[in-house]
DNA sequence: TATTGTTATACTCTATAACTATA
DNA sequence: TATAGTTATAGAGTATAACAATA
């Protein structure tokens, strides 16, 4: 009968791959692949955080803020690339669920300070295991060297130089300008 | 008066820098990055699209179309990682503005055959373009060689190993299993 | 029974405009 | 005048379920 029509490919796997057309330049360009990565990459964390009811996207939110302390929402944006805007609906959600709260910023009567509450914290520790567990499923795909240059090349496209130095690896690629 | 409140960040700059507050571990972590530099590299592609009114979802499919000549549907989903049934109405779009036909398909009736009209194919090289002025810049930003590293890396992530060899370049990197 | 294309629907993410209360 | 948070709204993108015609 007719039924549960289409399904995503079988858990983990590698994507849908570009073999049956030909991918006409695309696999040549940045825009194509990073596309495809972060899709595979993302859907690896959705099914798994799926299991806690969470967005990877409300995940970094509270990450952020239990590396960070009290925030305020702007704060949180600049560092997500996420207008305030829109961040505002996913705070109510994370305060709903009582992983934080809003208070009164002291300084500034305008701002709110976030904070994570301890059912947050607790939370999270839960949380990096299950971002742990994918992560590291993409280090095995790519070996350890590959995905610490992978990290690093992505820091360059983003930052225009790798953040922190870690000297002990091939630097000639990193530094031309 | 009060008028319009946020804006993106302007034009090409690097995106939100994780600046302002610790970046937690995320920074350190491929899903993290990837997505960054998605979003990156997407807004500007958007951005220079849209002289076109063009989303670089329906560039790809167009893209697609002239390097395969007459395609199904589910050939182009399973292209691009796109489900066939998001992908009717961004065809019936294409359709619409005269850039492609659905015409039948001799072998299997229930399919169609979508192929490129010479409008389609003339808007191509346009989209060309666009696609490649951008491309360029972020070659521009990461260097060539580190822009080649980049996509070999994102295909060993995507499809275990590179494609198609460019065996001029350090293979040591890239043939750990 | 399975597959091709399709409609309907829902949820997430992103983006713009405009309001409020502070600064 | 500008900024922090907010509301409302619109558009992409992605997901599931179900149906008709065909294989």
């Amino acid at each position: 009968m007719g039924g549960e029509n289409e399904r995503l490919a079988a858990a983990d796997d590698p994507v849908a791959r570009v073999d049956a057309l030909r991918p006409a330049q695309l696999d040549r360009t940045l825009g194509f692949l990073i596309s495809m990565a972060r899709q595979f990459i993302h859907r690896g964390f959705v099914q798994r955080f799926a299991e806690v009811d969470l967005t990877p996207n409300l995940y970094s939110i509270l990450a952020l803020l239990e590396a960070n302390g009290a925030c305020r929402l702007s704060d949180i944006g600049a560092a997500l690339g996420i207008l305030q805007t829109n961040l505002v609906k996913r705070v109510d959600e994370l305060v709903e669920r009582g992983f934080v709260t809003r208070q009164a910023d002291p300084v500034d009567r305008r701002a709110k300070a976030l904070v994570l509450t301890p059912a947050g914290r607790d939370f999270l520790v839960r949380l990096h295991a299950i971002h742990d567990e994918w992560e590291a499923m993409l280090v095995q795909r790519l070996g350890t060297d590959d995905h610490q240059l992978l990290l690093a090349l992505l820091q360059k496209l983003l930052f225009g130089e790798r953040l922190d130095g870690e000297p002990d690896h091939p630097p000639a690629l990193l530094d031309e300008d």
